[in-house]
DNA sequence: GATCACTTACCAGCAAGTAAGTAATTGCGA
DNA sequence: TCGCAATTACTTACTTGCTGGTAAGTGATC
């Protein structure tokens, strides 16, 4: 039998995947494990330098010393490791931050702009979500489920922390969170890709610092509107 | 023989397509013209529903009634005929918004927000820009120094338009024009992403708005550093 | 009569996935 | 501790389906 254990294979039908590398299946040999993680690790490389739609299995395997059916028979299909291969990145992440928790309150801001500063180190990372998040908004992207769902979450991660700035500044006007939210997040991305067009133009760190608190000090005071810069 | 008109290949390797639709090779008839300008609406909505690694000549004929090699006697190649596309849709973009300049100055960012609110009513234009920008910092996309250069003239612009407003509001420090300009055109590209993936929870034109007016108010008055908010 | 706007037919290449086989490793019962 | 059956980690070989591009032909239009 082709053995394609289906175990590993918890996200079917667009549900989400919540195990992580580690938990797959009772008893798994390290080195399956190890190996595992550097089909991930060419994964994250070809899915970023060519998009889920344009890289192959084959490129996949050729950087791990395999053919594109070894890979099949680690991950079942090419779909089921694009999945895989976001959890596990996930999951990586906080290592990488060396930190435990993703602080809650106006901490969560500067966590935010040391993560830029992180993400200016590796562009590969910041590569494959760029390129798979927008990939993921075409037709039925299998990617779709779970960049919805990293985004409503974020989204409700800044917003609390917009909701306790607001409560420690005195401020009652709360009415711009919701937008202000999606603005934080909205400029990391955006500086994102234009710094990977332009890599030497860009200052990841320095824009998503005065971005953020640009838009933090706005909530906090709104200051004139733009029309009032035309006439006068 | 295959004919192929090379006239209109201008792209070859990585350089700039300048002319427009309409001038292509001297005597066409106008009936060509009104079935190439089809042809292009149908690369816009397939290149932005599927990308342009995943878009097919064929899906694209199929929305014209043509098979594909009727296509490619029009456009000789997809790779041309998705730059042909980049530039109609700039071409035509001028007329989607009823001006015949865009402003200079503080004027910009009113234009801007507008252009936001314009986009919010046609997301297949949105669409086709998210998913190819990203697409573009790809291996050897053909995108790329189209959106290379497209970032480039917008940072000026918007640049431009801050020199103006510092002068005017009599703002000396004009060291965060660059990150700001960055950042606006950053902003309102995340915005446009988060939009098409929640079309409901995004209000796009008022989180552009208050984001943009977040930048340009924090140019002007960059108000407190972020770590204020940490310890009292 | 030449050019144009196509079509049909074809090709070569590539991609994901399947089937079947093989060598190594493992757990396990005696 | 040995031996063996089961499992695992692959490979090779193949199929199926699709893709962009080319060649050659055909009828309509200029």
């Amino acid at each position: 039998m082709t053995s394609n254990n289906s175990d590993f294979i918890v996200a079917a039908e667009g549900g989400t995947v919540t195990h992580d590398v580690q938990s797959i299946s009772p008893r798994t040999r390290p080195a399956t494990l190890r190996k595992r993680k550097r089909i991930l690790d060419a994964a994250i490389d070809i899915f970023g330098n060519k998009g889920y739609a344009n890289g192959t299995l084959a490129d996949i395997a050729d950087q791990v010393d395999l053919t594109h059916a070894g890979v099949l028979h680690h991950f079942g299909s090419k779909q089921n490791l694009l999945l895989e291969m976001l959890t596990y990145r996930d999951h990586t992440d906080v290592a990488d931050l060396d930190e435990q928790h993703i602080p809650g309150g106006p901490d969560l801001f500067l966590h935010l702009v040391r993560t830029a500063l992180v993400n200016s180190r590796r562009a590969g990372v910041v590569q494959v979500y760029t390129v798979l998040s927008a990939e993921s908004v075409t037709d039925d992207h299998p990617a779709r489920p779970y960049f919805e769902s990293r985004y409503s979450t974020l989204r409700g991660q800044v917003a609390d922390a917009f909701q306790v700035l607001c409560l420690q500044e005195g401020v009652t006007e709360t009415a711009m969170i919701g937008p202000a939210s999606a603005s934080i997040l909205a400029v990391m991305d955006g500086l994102q890709l234009q710094w990977l067009l332009h890599p030497q133009e860009i200052e990841l760190a320095e824009a998503s610092e005065f971005a953020i608190r640009a838009v933090v000090n706005a909530v906090l005071h709104p200051g004139p509107e733009l029309s009032q810069y035309s006439r006068g």
